[in-house]
RNA sequence: GCGGGAGUAGCUCAACUGGUUAGAGCGCCGCCCUGUCACGGCGGAGGUUGCGGGUUCAAGUCCCGUCUCUCGCGCCA
């Protein structure tokens, strides 16, 4: 017999069918068994019947077995509707029980809250963690996002890009996670921080619209809200000015965080500019929301734009705020090309921040060589280390290379949002312990020596 | 790298000032139960107190080291 999705029950009362999933849980009564079973689109009560032919394999079957059940589907005496739950008014009475697969009985309890369980038994126990309803809310709830995002740009003429993962060390931000390179025995990919490059590069080979669902991977200590590897939505525009391209993303924000159903405080979404944003809230990224708004759910959008483009680092030299590859604001690009009024300098930076993360942040880039040239210049560049850094950008802007600028959206701080979590862990199917090592299968681990030798690297002998 | 919290049964925790055989709830196993819905009742099993060393007549408890989990700072967009 065919399965039945048990959200389809209610569709068959009367009827013989077939279910497939997991004992979510047994209740046994001596003379008649209670089951409730779960698949991936709910739960349902069983019933085994005394003299059932069921009933010598229902005495056997534990919680969290995989089996196939065979039964028909009853409307419950009115007495017994549990008004509250799915399938509330229905049960299965069942003829036959097959077991798929049993289970030993579970590490910690999935069906409570798995908040008070230790972390390293839930990372042990991934998998059987997944199947608590809060993960299985979480992720669907992220599935349902990225979904509907790729759904938008699709809609709105975007191409989705693959750019490579085992790509060029970029010494600039953050410390580069990297990969031994075989061939090239004492050389080293590095994985991507971000598709930066490539975007851009993709704006020049004349896509106009791209979109990537990227990962980026950073090696810098892990918080709370912070791994390793995060996922971002990478989008980039050409022929776009800075207010346009923040009208794009902020009516794909609003189009799929409306259609999951969720609301949003204000719209527009307001603007603030960085130094106003640091003098009324101490902070780049801050909570617009009332107590009464974040009971309800309810998300607060805003834009901080105006940021410095430069400042300086303890040594007294100039860094980049955000990204060296943004354009400065019009009105400063003379002084830029210049090197004058550096710390003045805005660039066309602007993040996007909801309920007090920052989710998201993109510019206007530099698309001619001589501006980011400028800008390398004024981080202390010489024309070699200029050139051995981005001369591939410089060479590539001078193929025709349109104005364009993107933003990257945090996939794991917007799901953050939406459900209420502040961790990152709860929005990550297979997230790492704080101490960096990762759930289920524990790695990083020992090389043997052979692959150390294929790879060229020493082994270390104390 | 720095600072805080934690580590005792499968899970969550208790065990006073160092003192008898380390306890409880849940889970697990067995028996009983015809309407439960995280069913209920009775009984039972289950421990190298993270690991290593030290102090002591005696260590879950005190000291030193170490590992793991976790929160924050540094770092990081």
């Amino acid at each position: 017999m065919q399965r039945t999705l048990i959200r389809d029950l209610g569709a068959n009362v009367g009827k013989k069918v077939c279910i497939s999933g997991w004992v979510n849980v047994r209740r046994d009564h001596g003379k008649m068994v209670f089951f409730d079973f779960r698949d991936r689109s709910g739960f349902v009560q069983g019933v085994v019947l005394p003299g059932s032919m069921a009933m010598e394999v229902a005495k056997d079957t534990r919680n969290e077995y995989v089996v196939r059940v065979e039964g028909t589907v009853n409307r419950r005496p009115e007495k017994n509707i549990q008004a509250d739950y799915q399938n509330g008014d229905i049960e299965l009475e069942i003829h036959a029980i097959e077991i798929l697969n049993p289970s030993d009985a579970m590490p910690f309890d999935i069906l409570g809250n798995t908040s008070g369980i230790d972390e390293a038994v839930r990372a042990e126990y991934r998998y059987l963690d997944l199947r608590s309803k809060r993960m299985q809310k979480n992720m669907r709830i992220r599935s349902e996002f990225v979904r509907r995002c790729r759904e938008y740009l699709f809609s709105k003429d975007f191409v989705e890009i693959e750019t490579p993962l085992l790509t060029e060390s970029t010494p600039e931000g953050s410390r580069d996670f990297v990969v031994p390179s075989r061939l090239h025995p004492g050389k080293f990919y590095a994985l991507p921080q971000s598709p930066q490059q490539y975007k851009q590069l993709l704006m020049t080979a004349g896509f106009e619209q791209y979109f990537q669902i990227a990962r980026a991977i950073r090696d810098e200590d892990l918080r709370a809200d912070r791994g390793f590897e995060h996922t971002q939505l990478d989008l980039e525009m050409s022929f776009i000015t800075r207010d346009e391209v923040m009208a794009a993303i902020e009516d794909m924000v609003t189009t799929v965080i409306e259609s999951m159903g969720y609301t949003i405080k204000e719209k527009p979404f307001p603007r603030i500019s960085y130094k106003d944003a640091m003098e009324k809230y101490g902070a780049d990224k801050f909570d617009l929301r009332t107590p009464e708004e974040k009971e309800k759910g309810i998300l607060a959008y805003a834009w901080v734009v105006d940021f410095p483009f430069f400042e300086k680092d303890d040594e007294g030299k100039w860094t980049f705020t955000h990204n060296p590859f943004s354009m400065p604001i019009p009105e400063h690009l003379d002084w830029l090309m210049r090197g004058e009024h550096i710390g003045d300098i805005y660039a066309t930076q602007y993040d996007l921040v909801c309920n007090g993360f920052e989710t998201g942040g993109g510019s206007i880039r530099a698309h001619k060589p001589e501006i980011l040239e400028a800008v390398y210049r004024i981080l202390g560049f010489s024309t070699d280390e200029l050139t051995e850094r981005v001369g591939h950008m410089l060479k590539a802007f001078r193929y025709g290379t349109p104005p364009h600028g993107g933003i990257a959206l945090g996939i794991e701080g917007s799901v953050m949002n939406l459900t209420g979590e502040t961790m990152l862990r709860e929005v990550q199917a297979f997230p790492m312990t704080r101490g960096g090592q990762t759930a289920v299968m524990k790695a990083p681990k020992s090389l043997t020596d052979k692959q150390l030798k294929e790879l060229g690297l020493k082994i270390e002998k104390k």
